[in-house]
Order: structure tokens, then sequence, then C-alpha cells
RNA sequence: GGCCCGUUGGUCAAGGGGUUAAGACGCCUCUCUUUCACGGAGGAAUCACGAGUUCGAUUCUCGUACGGGCUACCA
């Protein structure tokens, strides 16, 4: 068998997608498994729907994903340029060559012309008339109009090409994923090959394309389907149908609520990243949030994407890319789509961040510090890290967290200790305080040693006082235990802290 | 409307003629921890419906319903 070779084949017009993330993965997986390539060809035929900048962000969200192509426009590769704008010139003949066959033929119609067709077929029976065999001959085409035709084109009018669908043939094929599948091509309409400036539309550039750069797999989203009986088509006129790719639609990510598949706006309304990195629309300045901005790490989001549609046959659910790559296998990929589970998302971040180490975590986090102003030491950062991860979901969550390790509390949460705080216990914070300078080796044990000896001294019960030192030293209710909470603030900090503290308290 | 695809708890899902129909997320209870988490134990909750095939259907077949996709000189 030939070398795997497949593509993912975005349309750089706006932000990427968690859908397109995950068929980048599966083909990258593929690949990956087999040995074989992956490729990233940019579909960029449609010159109205350029969105400048769309493309480096695809490139970006795939360099963070580590989903990195073999072959690429940035790459280059045996099969250059892999950006479909630039390859314009080569699809011209493959449409003549289906012309001159009778697989194709020029139309005339204008976009108006077009528009009043729509209208003057419409019935209720068929809401939507399509360019087909029932009515291409009452259109302006070389089909209905031989003569006509020839004079237009030595005219220079404007003319697309149309692949001649033909009235009533069954085709079939094999989906990697559903199996059988069948049409009859006589629902299926007229689809432009060529459009009047010339470019392709996805449809030619689509095999073509795969064709050239000899793609043995095609894994694409499921709304797809309808138009894979045209492309099958086209492979077969094109005389190239033994190296056609396998096929392999792949299921939609569908709204948590309702029905339909998943926006971009759904995102925004149910408060959820749907692109895999921020998004700003350079027309607009729109912004869409990406998992990355929010606090996701590229192994969880990966992995999740990879669960959504598809699993092994066993419990495991945690996968790292490796794991993938070997387990991962098209035939189980899910027929019916799924609906996306932002909860779900989350847990596998938090799953990522536990079994993370603190080296790993450490550049991400520390970001998250610079940006909310907090200076964090990298070996003291390493160890807050490992105290606090199991704490947190997303990276954000660290500077909850841990903020209090690098920084005395702007405001203490007195209330917990307020009702029961007395004489005694002020007078056993002041004397604690006082003992704590005498420790030799700062640590948990020996912390926790003074404290509960001082406090069987002053016949206090140390549950009474630990909730107090713990919103002392932290600020609020919550954090890893105290003392290892003192421990890594050092001697003089948790002194201070409750000194500072015990002063505000009052008698 | 037409064509195509799909349907196991709220969600992701395993399974596939005979099972107590796995597991995970979320939710609830208990436990550990004198905080918050993590961990541990438990709980509620599912085969869309109707025929047929069969000794027996969640599983196979056919219908129905429901959901989704497509129906552009967009991908």
């Amino acid at each position: 068998m030939d070398k795997i070779r497949v593509r993912f084949a975005p349309s750089p017009t706006g932000g990427l997608h968690l859908g397109g993330v995950r068929t980048v993965l599966y083909n990258y997986l593929f690949a990956r498994q087999h040995q074989g390539t992956f490729i990233l060809r940019i579909e960029d035929t449609d010159q109205n729907r350029f969105v400048p900048g769309a493309e480096d962000y695809i490139v970006e969200c795939l360099n963070w994903c580590g989903l990195i192509p073999d072959e690429s426009p940035l790459k280059g590769g045996p099969y250059a340029p892999y950006k479909q704008s630039e390859r314009k010139s080569s699809y011209q003949k493959y449409a003549e060559q289906l012309v001159e066959a009778g697989y194709a033929y020029y139309a005339f119609d204008t976009t108006e012309e077009l528009e009043q067709m729509r209208i003057r077929f419409k019935t209720d029976e068929n809401p939507s008339p399509q360019y087909d065999s029932r009515i291409r001959m009452q259109m302006k085409n070389s089909l209905s109009e031989p003569e006509k035709a020839r004079q237009w084109k030595s005219e220079g009018l404007p003319y697309v090409i149309r692949i001649r669908m033909p009235d009533n043939e069954e085709i079939h094929f094999s989906d990697l994923i559903r199996g059988d599948v069948h049409f009859n091509t006589g629902q299926s309409d007229d689809k432009v090959l060529l459009k009047a400036d010339g470019m392709p539309t996805y449809h030619l550039a689509v095999v073509v394309d795969d064709y050239l750069m000899k793609i043995t797999h095609a894994f694409r989203g499921e709304e797809w389907l309808p138009s894979a009986p045209a492309h099958i088509l086209l492979w077969k006129y094109l005389g190239w149908e033994k190296d056609m790719p396998q096929w392999a639609h792949l299921p939609l990510i569908l709204k948590p609520d309702g029905h339909g598949k998943l926006s971009k706006r759904d995102g925004d309304k149910l408060g959820f990243p749907v692109f895999a990195m921020n998004w700003t629309d350079p027309k607009t300045g729109e912004l869409t949030a990406g998992f990355r901005e929010r606090g996701f790490l590229p192994e969880a989001f990966i992995n999740m994407l990879a669960m959504l549609g598809w699993n092994a046959g066993t419990e495991q659910e945690i996968f790292t890319i490796d794991e993938l790559i070997s387990q991962f296998s098209i035939e189980r990929v899910h027929k019916g789509g799924a609906k996306f589970d932002f909860e779900k998302a989350k847990w596998f971040n938090h799953e990522w961040i536990k079994r993370s180490s603190s080296e790993r975590l450490l550049p991400d986090v520390k970001k998250y510090f610079d940006q909310a102003g907090i200076h964090a030491e990298e070996t003291l950062l390493a160890k807050v890290i490992d105290l606090v991860k199991e704490r947190c979901t997303l990276l954000p969550d660290f500077v909850d967290q841990a903020s209090f390790f690098f920084l005395r509390p702007a405001q203490y949460d007195l209330e917990p200790i307020k009702g029961k705080w007395n004489t005694d216990k002020k007078m056993f914070f002041a004397e604690f305080a006082d003992k704590l300078s005498s420790i030799h080796t700062w640590d948990f044990a020996s912390i926790e040693q003074v404290f509960k000896a001082h406090a069987e001294e002053k016949n206090i019960k140390a549950g009474e006082l630990l909730q107090p030192l713990r919103i002392m030293l932290v600020g609020g209710k919550f954090g890893p235990p105290v003392f290892a909470i003192a421990e890594l603030l050092g001697k003089e900090e948790t002194m201070g802290r409750i000194k500072e503290v015990t002063g505000l308290l009052g008698e």
C-alpha cells in the first residue's frame, strides 16, 4: 500500500472552531499511526471571504496544539504550493477537460438570472429549486444553446463551468465511519466547478488537489456528505478513480442546549470558548474567546477533543498524544453527533493539571502571575504549584489559589474568627509569633510542633486556633495545609502576617 | 419540501440476541481533612416508539417519530 497521506484543508475565513481542531487531530493521529504524512492545505479559493490574519492564526493554533504538519504553505514540500490561490492555473485545464469529455459545460447565467430561476421554479413541493438535470435546458448554457454559447464565449461573456450530473445514476461509496452510503445523482445539482473569476470552487479544487497531492484518506465533517457524490463523479470523470482517497465523514459537534451544530455564538451565549485561541475579527473588532486564553492546557484540549466522538473501547479517558496515536482508530469514531459539554472539558483540564509536573506547568502559570502584576520567583513558584495544583481547574485558578504566597492578602476574611475571638487567643498568637523566631529548622514539622505545644500550654484546643492561623496567612478559608503554607512563606513573613492580623482583630 | 446521516441516563459513552445494561462528567449522600480541594465509598438516572424474526430482543429487519446536515459562482 502507498504511503498514507492525509490533509487538513481549512478555509482562512476566521477563527478555528473546535470541530476543526478535532478534524485536524483525527487526521494527525491517523497519519502518525501509519507513519504517514500530514498536510496543511489552505483552501482560499473564495476571494470575497478572504480574512487577513486567518491563515497565520490557523498555523498558530496547530502549533499550540502540537499538531504540526509535515507539508504546509510555510514548510513547503514536494507538492507545493499548498495554497489553492497559488495553484489557480492548474485547475482550469481539468475543468476544460471535463467539458470536452461532455461531463461539464459552460454556463452563462448571471446572478440575477439564477435568482429568478429560484423564484420561478419555487413551489410548495420544491422550495429550493436547484440548477439540475431537470432545468438545465431552460438556462443559458452550452447544453441548452450550444451555438449561442460559443458566441457568448468568444464575445468574452463571463461564464462558469458546471458539472453535468447524470439524471439517474446510483452512486455509492464506502465511508470508513458510516459504511455503505448511496445517492441518486438525480437529486444533486450541477455544481459550479470553475467560477467566473477563474478560481475553482471547493468541489473541483478538493479533488484536483487531493489527486495531485496523492491524498490517500480524506477526513472531513459530515456537512460534506451531500456533495460527496459530485466529488466521486469527478474522480471518475477525470480518470482517477483508482486513486480516489478513502472517505470518512466525521460527526458534528452539537450545541449543548437546544439543537444544531455548535457555533461561536453559542460560546458567547453560554460562557465558554468555541475557538482554539482568541480570535479578533479584523473587520468588526469582535473578539471570540479561545480555549488557550481561557487557561486550557493543549494536552487537555486535545484529549478532550479526541474523546468527543471517539473512544478506545476501554475505560481509559486520559490519553497522552502518543497513546492516542497508538490507540486511535477511525472505525471506532461515532456516527452520531455529540453535544459539547464544557463541564467535562474542564474536568479534562483539571486532570491534566493534576498530572502535570511543576516543570511543565511553570511557564504557563508564570504568565498568569505576570499578567496579574505579581512577581513570582520561579523556585518558590514551582513548589507552590505542586502544593495547589489539585485545586486548579483552569490555569488562571493558580493566581486565585496562590497569590498569597507572593503578596500579603489585600484583605482578610475575619468573619469566621471574629465571633470566637477572645483575649486568650490574642495572647496565644502574640506569643506564638515570638516563639516561631526560635525555630532553627523552618519546616512543616517544626512549625506544627511549636504550634501544638504552645496551644497545649495555653490550654486551648488546636482546632480552634487553626482556622484563625489560616486566615492570618492566607486571607481566607482556602488553600493547602496551613503549616505547609507557613513553611513556604518563611519565618519572617509568617510572623509578620500573624502580628498584622492579631493587631487588626483588637481584643 | 427533497436528498442524506443519525438516535443507549441531563451530557460523553461501553456493550450487542439471554448481562444486575460498564465507565466518565455533572448532581446528591457519606468518608478523609478542624479550610478549600484531592482521594475513597455509595445513590438517583438510560436502550425513542410500533410491528416483525426468534424460545427470547436494547442488540437483527421494516416502518414511524424525533434530531441533525445539505439544498450558493461559501467552504
